[in-house]
DNA sequence: AGCACGCCGACT
DNA sequence: GTCGGCGTGCTC
């Protein structure tokens, strides 16, 4: 039995409970845990070696009858998805369950299962939408080959018509099969489930995500879990949604962070989509205009040096349907700009003159609030947050420094804390400011139309209320907005009609990160933020110039604005490969990473270092095949008043790494209760992290 | 993880 | 004298 035991404790996985009828396993039944009664899923029949003697097993409470139970798909799924990522078994089988299953009694489960489902649609009076050659081909290549397949399509390509369509010749192929489509974020549900219910019908289809109510929730997965429901929506929490017939995957913007979880069992969405459409014979289509090197790796071509080639089937759609040409790349050398200028005189220039001709524009900073830190002139006294090592935020609006590590919050001090001095003034630029400095900058200008110029900004203080990010988008479509000013978020996957410039305008701060990943992360943003304009070639060539994207850099000749300026994301990803295979990183090498966050620093490292040498003493197998890198603080090391630590592991096999964790985590196990480490407050294990 | 049990400071 | 602080330990 599984139940919701915590990652690897003493009790490990499996609990054993004494049951009158042998029940199948994948049934849901609520079993006592100490003092209370908790949801658990019957996992395997009576173990060959109970822990406990058959006599003194507790009884099983009560079954959740009528509910079918979780198939053996599903359960191997959870299963992978424990081990490898290195939890209990019933941690990730609880947590990929409804929270609300938890609180419902058999009876409430039954009373709820008597609902009436919706009726669905028949999927023979779907229209069919004719494809472009390169869809056509892509669709072509789906249906008469395995994949997993990466499509590579620019932003404008089509993808999602390749998705409906796919998704569609599945539904009529087999009469119980069922499709699921992630996208990386819920704000990108709402418009991938209209154009999913405007094709298949709102009897069909079923969202998942986070955003939800949990009745909402426990609905969409029980239409899912009986196969009513044929396509399941969502983010990476829908990866583990019970799908009796599950025969497509898509993952939309592959590359994207979001898909990895960064608490509790840290998976990635993506990764296990791939496992688990290969363990039950679905098919997986990664799509992407700017694929994570992981895939883009993964699906090379065969070449000489390398006749296999990939595991990946790659498929391209260079090409933008019904979209202008990519936007042209405008890059402007800060160092010839005056000190301070947040916009350049020619950026100014151009969002006037588009502004002045109707067109929309899209400044994106990503960085929000006013300023990123307060400063004394006199002391040199930083808004400092006192909990985190980070500085606290200055919000203008409502006059507070904010910690956006831990949240603290204050008001804006009048007089600087430390020497008293009036001088405090905001340090470097957030979106609050560019908007602020922009209306000032734009005073005067009349748009077309007449009246003054109005300028919006969309962030996640922006968006924070119910509703809020809906209704400020939808105010862009209907041409309410002249500049529209943000943060990443306006950068993905939305449509605007009218947008035809965009511009970054300090995006250098990702080029020197120590992080290995910094640039990649920053050609995908900027690829995606200039996909925003241009969306409407029509509209476009009566405009009669061409699209724009702009990018302030100080550095405007590096590769990554070179690449970008050509549009060429397979000479970046090439460039990028051939650097990480020469300093052994992903994805020619396999990572993991323990923290350990403890009351200081010392504690923590040395937890990690204590880790590191049991692992060495134990000789744990593999352990030969393994780097272990020295303790370092994170870099945010302190928050909400915790010191953090990491330990880099590194292999060039995956199946050592995995061997050389499952060794190790009994050992981590026993050194938390040594005295010596004292104040530890945890531990994790980050298998593929994304962040270093 | 919960939730108990258990032993020390400020309140009715 | 109790209410409650969170330290340690257990849950088939």
């Amino acid at each position: 039995m599984a139940v919701h035991t915590p990652a690897h404790s003493a009790l490990g996985g499996l609990l054993s409970y004494a049951s009158l009828q042998p029940l199948a396993p994948g049934t849901l039944v609520r079993v006592p845990l100490g003092t209370r009664e908790v949801l658990g899923v019957v996992w395997e029949a009576p173990a060959s070696e109970p822990g406990v003697p058959p006599a003194q097993l507790r009884a099983i409470a009560g079954v959740l009858a009528g509910l079918p139970p979780l198939n053996a798909h599903w359960r191997a799924l959870v299963a992978f998805a424990a081990r490898y990522y290195q939890r209990s078994l019933g941690e990730v089988a609880l947590a990929a369950l409804p929270a609300q299953l938890r609180t419902l009694g058999p009876e409430q489960m039954a009373r709820r299962l008597r609902r009436p489902a919706a009726a669905g649609t028949d999927t023979d009076a779907t229209p069919l939408i004719a494809l472009s050659t390169e869809q056509e081909s892509a669709r072509a290549e789906i249906d008469s080959k395995n994949g997993p397949f990466l499509l590579f399509g620019s932003t404008g390509s089509g993808k999602t018509e390749v998705y409906l369509r796919c998704v569609q010749d599945l539904l009529l192929a087999a009469p119980a099969a069922q499709a699921l489509v992630m996208v990386p974020e819920i704000n990108l549900t709402p418009q991938l489930e209209e154009r999913f219910v405007a094709r298949f019908g709102a009897g069909q289809v079923v969202s998942l995500h986070s955003g939800m109510t949990n009745p909402q929730r426990l609905k969409s997965w029980l239409a899912a879990h009986s196969g009513q429901a044929r396509i399941v929506l969502g983010t990476r929490m829908a990866v583990f949604a019970s799908m009796p017939g599950l025969g497509l995957i898509v993952v939309d913007e592959e590359h994207d962070a979001s898909y990895k979880q960064q608490e509790g069992a840290r998976y990635s969405a993506r990764d296990l989509a791939v496992w688990r459409a290969r363990a039950c014979g679905a098919k997986v289509i990664l799509g992407s205009a700017t694929p994570s090197l992981e895939s883009w790796h993964a699906s090379r071509p065969p070449s000489e040096g390398d006749p296999e080639g990939g595991r990946y089937q790659r498929l391209e759609m260079p090409s933008r349907i019904g979209a202008a040409a990519l936007p042209r790349v405008r890059r402007v050398d800060m160092g010839q700009q005056p000190r301070r200028a947040v916009f350049s005189a020619p950026l100014l220039a151009a969002i006037t003159e588009r502004v002045q001709r109707g067109e929309q524009c899209m400044v994106l900073l990503n960085r929000r609030g006013y300023a990123p830190v307060l400063h004394c002139q006199d002391c040199d006294w930083k808004s400092d947050c006192p909990h985190c090592s980070a500085h606290q935020v200055f919000h203008k609006i409502d006059r507070s420094l904010r910690c956006h590590h831990c949240g603290y919050a204050q008001r804006v001090p009048r007089a600087c804390p430390a020497c008293g001095s009036p001088d405090i003034a905001p340090m470097g630029r957030g979106t609050e400011q560019l908007e602020e400095h922009l209306a000032g900058l734009l005073e005067g200008v009349s748009r077309q139309g007449g009246g003054p110029v109005r300028i919006a900004r969309i962030d996640a203080d922006s968006t924070r209320a119910a509703g809020a990010l809906q209704s400020q988008l939808a105010q862009v479509h209907a041409g309410e907005v002249d500049v529209l000013v943000g943060t990443q978020m306006i950068a993905k996957g939305h449509d605007f009609r009218r947008v035809s410039l965009v511009a970054a305008v300090q995006p250098d701060g990702a080029l020197f990160s120590s992080d290995f990943r910094a640039p990649e992360r920053l050609f995908a943003l900027l690829m995606q933020a200039a996909g925003r304009a241009g969306r409407d070639a029509a509209w476009m060539a009566e405009r009669g110039t061409p699209c724009e994207m702009w990018v302030q850099s100080h550095h405007p000749k590096h590769p990554v604005y070179e690449a970008l300026r050509r549009h060429d994301y397979a000479a970046f990803a090439a460039q990028q490969l051939t650097e990480r295979e020469q300093a052994g990183m992903p994805p020619f090498a396999f990572q993991a990473l323990v923290r350990a966050d403890a009351r200081t620093q010392e504690v923590a490292q040395g937890f990690l270092a204590a880790a590191a040498n049991a692992a060495r003493e134990a000789a744990l197998p593999g352990v030969e095949h393994i780097s272990l890198y020295p303790p370092i603080p994170l870099a945010v090391q302190r928050v909400a008043g915790v010191e953090r630590a990491q330990m880099l592991v590194e292999s060039a096999s995956r199946p050592a790494l995995q061997h050389f964790l499952a060794a190790w985590q009994p050992l981590l196990h026993a050194l938390r209760a040594d005295p010596a480490h004292k104040g530890l407050v945890r531990w994790l294990v980050d298998v593929d992290p994304l962040a270093i």
